[in-house]
DNA sequence: GACTTTTAATGACGTCGTGTCAATAATTGA
DNA sequence: TCAATTATTGACACGACGTCATTAAAAGTC
């Protein structure tokens, strides 16, 4: 039935159109100023009505996550394909991360919403599952690299370390420094300049450390991360223009 | 006069008593849980005397985290005087971290507030200077160590980097392995098993990537730090008995 | 000790937000 | 055309924050 579907799409459509409301007013007026009646009367439904999309508040702010973390594995996805030796790859997950942080600073705010208890104990078991699937394939498709890096004879992984591990600590240096930078409230006031150059340095140091060839200069490596960074800007783009949203 | 004394002394009281009975209930039962009546009646004061200690709720979450994050610098402070040579001054602040993570878990989960915006902003520009010094003071003894290190000639900063974003990559990596490890919700069904002997890797590794003297094994580099740990934990121990309370 | 002044404590109140649910409207199916 | 199903509505109950006029207690004064 033409009407049926039209009708199921509509219902659809406003699943999207309610997150696509939400997400600024999570963004630039915070917690708080995200609430239901705002909402439904922006939406112009009653507030029963979005009741029936999303069970609460914090299934909303979960859904943003989501979306937001889609997003990420895309640009890691994109990233993990470039035609390069496995060393370089990681730098372009490197270059994804900085994107990422950068480009979509948003995103990566709203991201961290799902480290809040109150919000992720809250919502519905579905959507957890979701963003750790999402979460998992981030972290699997790095992985990956380090997999081939060893069996290329690129990297020798320390005993009884696995390529997760590996990968925990790049992923570790490059998460802290990002929380550091975004909400440490005495960084500036310290002496800490130039927080990502600061972090290629020591990413550079750790790869160097575990003796990931190619061996290259630190030249080379800011170099190439500049290069992907340009190559995933152009990406990110595309991506949103086709999406058209972001 | 007496009767003055007492009585302020008796307000003052209050206020580290109104902490103490914040803590648990923010810790175990979450932001939402904590609420000024509940507090109240649970002091066995009216609503309005609790707002002539605390302007608001935000301040209170504010104030039990400048008492962890004291806390924590009392960690670090003893790490710092351990009588020892700058590398391993360095894992005596890591191992300060891990204690302060693993054995006061409840410190490190309250410290994390100061991160969430609606909490920091709405809470007096007082408090966040004091929460701002207390940071300062954490990363300025780190960053002696380097400072030391670099004048007993047993590290050269790479060109053009200051002690502080030195620091800043340790820091990020053992902040971000700690918030991944409490807060990502994928983490156990990946394979990451030992979080901490992982990051304990990668910093030595960072370490040998610098070239921090005096070069040592791995085993030597974690035996170290274990036993730094230990000192630590009956120093914290002893720090609790005398302040009799934590 | 009687008093005034200052300081502290109280809790009813206004306000705002969540989430529910019986009632109503719209859509579908027969 | 009408019954059955599905979607929408908004009044309502509830709970929390923060205020403030009122009341109580303490300090200061002679």
């Amino acid at each position: 039935m033409v009407t049926l579907s039209r009708k199921k799409r509509e219902i659809q459509e406003r699943e999207v159109q309610i997150l696509r409301l939400a997400r600024p007013i999570l963004l630039r007026e915070g917690y708080q100023a995200l609430s239901m009646e705002r909402l439904a009367s922006m939406m112009e439904y009653a507030k029963g009505t979005l009741y029936n999309h999303f069970p609460n508040k914090e299934e909303i702010v979960l859904a943003l996550a989501l979306e937001s973390m889609e997003l990420r594995f895309k640009l890691f996805d994109a990233a993990e394909k470039m035609d390069a030796v496995s060393r370089h790859k990681l730098l372009a997950i490197g270059a994804a991360c900085e994107i990422y942080t950068q480009k979509y600073a948003e995103h990566f705010a709203i991201e961290e919403w799902i480290r809040n208890s109150t919000i992720w104990d809250k919502s519905s078991s579905r959507r957890q599952d979701l963003i750790r699937q999402c979460e998992s394939r981030c972290i699997g498709l790095v992985a990956t690299i380090v997999h081939d890096a060893v069996n290329h004879g690129e990297l020798n992984l320390p005993e009884g370390m696995t390529p997760q591990e590996m990968i925990f600590g790049f992923w570790a240096i490059n998460y802290g420094s990002q929380v550091l930078s975004a909400t440490s409230p005495s960084l500036p006031d310290v002496g800490i300049v130039d927080a990502i150059k600061a972090i290629r340095r020591h990413c550079y140091t750790l790869l160097n450390g575990y003796e990931w060839k190619p061996s290259m200069t630190f030249e080379a490596h800011v170099a190439l991360t500049e290069q992907f960074n340009q190559r995933l800007d152009v990406f990110s783009t595309q991506l949103a223009s086709n999406e058209l949203r972001i």
